[in-house]
DNA sequence: GTTGACAGAGCGAACGTTCATTCTCATATA
DNA sequence: TATATGAGAATGAACGTTCGCTCTGTCAAC
């Protein structure tokens, strides 16, 4: 009936033998994709591992092959996860207009979270963070990765003038994040709110923060 | 050893009696406060009712007498939790400086969150709301109160000229709202940053996007 | 004022179920 | 044959909830 995972031996790719290795990290990704989706449906502590075995079309003895506990698989999840998001902020680097390269990062991010539904696994993961000390680790290094990034990016804009911002970095940038997670965690796009117009406010509300010096007339 | 709760019937009052009433309640919130510790502590689904009652000091019997399931204690709690901050933004509408009303009541919500330690429950509850019906509802009710009465009181300043929103309300709001929770659950204070730097900051992030039109010399 | 029936409150063992995990055994690959 | 992979029944612990019972305070009847 349902069938939706890549799993037959053959017929996915042309290439029959398909190495040992490789098997193990295709079934490594079943697994943290159908575990992904209960997580998401009944939370961590909700989704039973049946339940992830159901999904994932594996026996409980097949998938402790491959993670030791749930646990296990929360972290692994928490850690891909935060993994991904760090990305986005380093590519950021690249635009030499501080405010539109900030301002492209956050809506990338969020349009990414919005397009591949992880709202609620990212919601998830936040609240187990703030009792599961593996995954709040997870959650505080790739936040610190980001917020480094960040930090880089607008410090050499404001030591060639660019920008003056309204406080200290070390005030600005927790307080930009937290701006920025609560426009992702809210997931807007899927209530009808357009990406267009989210850019638009938020593009605003960090200029008047970072205050551009050199800016051809703030219209506001 | 412990016997933090009121619960010896005389003593707390210089009344002796207490009506059969008085009691109910007072167990009522005895249960709800000890299962708010333990929802922070292992998550709605994490917590065991052996738990709760544990916590509470009281037998699964004597807890069964005030709420009839598990369920109905999360639902009970997240109520009275949103309930508590649907006020705050009531108080709003005597400030006529729309800007200072608004980011005073965010504000205020921010510190009261932050001294409450509720931050962990709020996310927990977000989390719940994402797959459990009672608790979404819940959450979507208060959140539109509040928003009804944000959207009175900046309609209001937009009619008598005194701001000129970026966007629609229907857009500016909920933006608003998203970034008002971000800082919320971010609960910056408790990572060191002060409540009137994040107020400065939050100010002219609102203030950039409702465009004061009267107001005397925007700094930026 | 005493008595006795009654209702609400509380207790904690016990229930059936479900949980994460392990074990045993079969199959497939090399 | 040797080894990695898988299935699925089995395991004991822990879960939410219920049950039968006791205790305590109230109050009408006398």
């Amino acid at each position: 009936m349902d069938d939706t995972a890549t799993l037959e031996p053959a017929e996915v790719e042309t290439t029959g033998p398909v190495s040992r290795a490789d098997r193990r990290e295709a079934q490594t990704a079943r697994i943290m994709d159908a575990a992904k989706k209960c997580f998401v449906r009944s939370g961590f502590q909700g989704a039973s591992m049946n339940e992830i075995c159901r999904e994932a079309d594996m026996s409980p003895g097949a998938l402790y092959r491959y993670f030791p506990s749930k646990e296990a698989i929360i972290e692994a999840i928490a850690e891909a996860d935060q993994a991904e998001d760090a990305e986005i902020f380093e590519k950021m680097v690249d635009n030499p207009d501080v405010i539109d390269g900030f301002v492209s990062a956050a809506i990338e991010h969020l349009v990414h979270v919005h397009e591949s539904g992880a709202a609620p696994l990212f919601t998830e993961v936040r609240a187990e963070g703030m009792r599961n000390e593996a995954v709040r680790k997870c959650c505080e290094i790739s936040m610190e990765h980001a917020r480094n990034s960040i930090r880089n990016y607008l410090q050499a804009a404001i030591d060639r003038g660019e920008i003056n911002p309204r406080a200290p970095l070390d005030i600005l940038l927790p307080v930009m994040m937290a701006i920025g997670e609560g426009l992702v965690l809210a997931d807007l796009p899927s209530k009808g709110v357009p990406v267009e117009q989210i850019e638009k406010l938020m593009r605003a509300a960090i200029t008047a923060n970072l205050r551009p010096a050199n800016s051809p007339a703030n219209d506001f």
